[in-house]
DNA sequence: TATCATAAGTTACATAAAGTAACTGAATGG
DNA sequence: CCATTCAGTTACTTTATGTAACTTATGATA
């Protein structure tokens, strides 16, 4: 049941940030358009999750798929401006993991 | 495996928000110290896991418990200065949903 | 004293999501 | 035709989440 009392855009907006991988995957995009194989090993998720959660994206808004029909096939994900828009929140995380997070804590 | 190339800063960071509810927990608390039933309604999260969430939060210094030995027991959870630096992560994930997502979308 | 009410959890169990590793499909080079 | 490479998908195990009933502590009420 949902009888949350708050704003439902930012809830959107947190549901979508806070789905593992999600956040992590906007970060490395956001340094340029990268193919599934590079995602998979900058990010260390899997290939399953990482095409679930390419294709939620991707229905969200927030990242294109191009194809290249090379050989073998080149195939890169790119942030939309919606996606991009996204880059003063990872700059905020940024900030505070910076200043508030020890380098040993990892969990 | 982790075999991440991504600043362990940053990802302990996005850990502790990607991790689901906590978003919203410290989104509510940035407003004031709050009691355990208040965070359960104005979030809608079952005790179980409110219970969970909060003891990680207090684990990682983003949130103290005070008791309040009244009747019935008084409990509030309140942001410590660590919790409350977050405002600025907060702050812009309300101004890009303000900017990007529509009232309708749900997921 | 016995019973009741209330806040703050906890426990036990069902369902959903994530992790893992082997497999598939398309395209081309040998 | 066999091997290789990228981009996934499938089948299966493990972990996280959802749900609802239960517990504990404290004081109020009969």
């Amino acid at each position: 049941m949902d009888t949350s009392l708050i704003c439902p855009r930012f809830e959107s907006a947190i549901s979508i940030l806070s789905q593992r991988w999600t956040g992590l995957i906007i970060y490395q995009l956001l340094s340029g358009p990268q193919r599934f194989s590079q995602l998979t090993e900058s990010i260390g998720i899997s290939g399953r999750l990482l095409s679930e959660r390419l294709k939620n994206l991707e229905a969200n808004g927030l990242v294109t798929r191009t194809v290249y029909p090379e050989t073998p096939v080149r195939i890169e994900y790119q942030l939309t401006e919606k996606g991009i828009a996204l880059k003063p929140v990872m700059d905020e995380i940024q900030n505070w993991s910076q200043a508030w997070v020890k380098p040993v804590e990892t969990k």
